[in-house]
DNA sequence: TTGGTTTAAGACAATTTAGTCCCAAAAGAA
DNA sequence: TTCTTTTGGGACTAAATTGTCTTAAACCAA
């Protein structure tokens, strides 16, 4: 079971990658970041750059150059990396791909498919970078 | 946000469609359902032939061939759809895409998406092809 | 200013998923 | 038997996703 795509996936753990650096201010390399996480440079380049274009991250190029947060840490939350790497109507599926399901016309397991979504946005609404980098940074959990 | 591939969609709606029937012994025509849900043909026969390899259908080609359940729709579960369908380690995976994603190594997103998979799991073992289609029958739900 | 480093941009290739097509095989009817 | 209907099986095409590569542009330091 998948609910995000690759880029997707890439990208939020680039972030989360970012947010648990020491120091907030200074440009971390994609370079550094896709051979630590064992990512396709050039892949991840690409999903940053969107990133970058959509207000999440500054770059810089040349030496000491790379990305990072335009903000702190605890004020960027996942549903907004989601929504801008997967689409803005992410939330906004039927269970069996139904265009128009709704509930002049559900599908069997619209209630259901309604409660999951209902729950996954409001944990990325909740979950922050900081949240997700803290036990990165106490080596307690793995990127 | 999609959970099924399309071949697992149609696979489901197909088998909701078979079980809605008046005659639970009589074959359904697959151009039928095809035509009738809006789905290719050749691809959903594709899809009703794996069904069929994994005991999940019985066949018969021919006038009045077509395709009929094997046991009653309150015997057979969306688990074991999705299982073939999607394959056996549909529920083994990570939120961030780590093979090995586990107590020892969890990842930042593992408690939830635990809780969320046994969620699915769950509902998924639950429910059968009888109570998805109970509703379809009194013509409440659509396919 | 020159050269090395690093991101930006876009073309290109590979892989996976989705869908199409053709012909064979089985079943029923004339 | 022979013809028609319908599923079986596999090759093929199309589209989306994933990943690679090349060149340009920006930045830094010598």
């Amino acid at each position: 079971m998948k609910v995000l795509s690759n880029a997707s996936i890439y990208g939020l753990r680039a972030l989360i990658y970012v947010a648990s650096q020491k120091n907030e201010k200074e440009y971390v390399s994609i370079r550094e970041m896709s051979e630590s996480m064992d990512i396709s440079f050039h892949f991840l380049t690409k999903i940053l750059q969107t990133l970058t274009k959509n207000g999440i991250l500054y770059s810089s190029r040349g030496p000491h150059g790379g990305v990072a947060l335009t903000r702190p840490p605890g004020q960027v939350f996942m549903v907004e990396i989601v929504k801008i790497l997967e689409g803005e109507d992410y939330f906004d599926t039927c269970f069996l791909g139904h265009p128009d399901c709704g509930i002049a016309a559900p599908c069997p397991m619209h209630d259901f498919w309604i409660n999951v979504k209902s729950v996954f946005l409001d944990r990325f609404e909740k979950t922050s970078l900081e949240e997700l980098s803290a036990k990165i940074k106490e080596g307690k959990l793995r990127l």
